[in-house]
DNA sequence: GTTCTAGAAC
DNA sequence: GTTCTAGAAC
């Protein structure tokens, strides 16, 4: 492999990652565990089933353990990495990258790797669908229901932070803001 | 998904 | 003049 040009889209992009030892966490017979190239925060990993799965809609009942293993595959990556950051499990109901991935994130969203709204509000917003969400519906109604319209609408929301619901204009206000929020929890000596 | 950058916003 | 956002990328 001489430089990066193996799988020709950049939304084929992580399929390299899953065998980029670089980026490579763990591994067990039905998943992959990866960090992700561009954390937007200070844990942020992928898990990504082996079975190809291309996205939410095309998941089945008969996947539902599968769903299982990689919440709780997400659980015991969080709590290895850290157990005083809250963590969420979720997936992005219109995600960019090809392959079901679910994003194993801690909410202090502290990153120079978060630079913009859309990343901002596909964390924050319903545009993130917690797993146990997505198990939900699929147990109640064999499939998951997705309004991708509605979804896409969600990332041009206004600047909230996720803690206390602050309105900002701007991505470095906002940022300069959640840091005090990360301090202040973490303050208990 | 990111990079780059024009021009809006300040 | 600088900061910041937002749209094109073949």
């Amino acid at each position: 492999m001489a430089s990066g040009k193996t799988s020709g889209h950049w939304s084929m992009g992580l399929l390299a990652s899953m065998d980029d030892p670089e980026l490579k966490v763990t591994a067990d017979e039905k998943v992959v565990v990866i960090k992700d190239k561009y954390p937007k925060a200070k844990f942020h990993f992928l898990i990504l089933p082996k079975e190809k799965i291309p996205n939410l809609n095309s998941l089945k009942p008969s996947h539902l353990d599968l769903l299982r293993h990689i919440h709780k595959k997400g659980e015991e990556i969080a709590g290895k990495a850290n157990k005083e950051l809250k963590f969420r499990f979720g997936y992005h109901a219109v995600p960019s990258m090809s392959h079901l991935h679910m994003h194993v994130i801690s909410q202090d969203f502290d990153s120079p790797c978060l630079k913009n709204k859309k990343h901002w509000n596909s964390f924050t917003t319903s545009y993130f669908v917690d797993s146990s969400e997505i198990i939900r519906q699929l147990e109640k109604k064999g499939r998951v229901e997705q309004d991708g319209q509605r979804a896409n609408e969600m990332l041009k929301q206004d600047l909230r932070c996720h803690v206390c619901n602050k309105a900002f204009t701007t991505m470095p206000s906002l940022k300069a803001h959640i840091v005090f929020h990360n301090v202040t929890k973490s303050a208990g000596s």
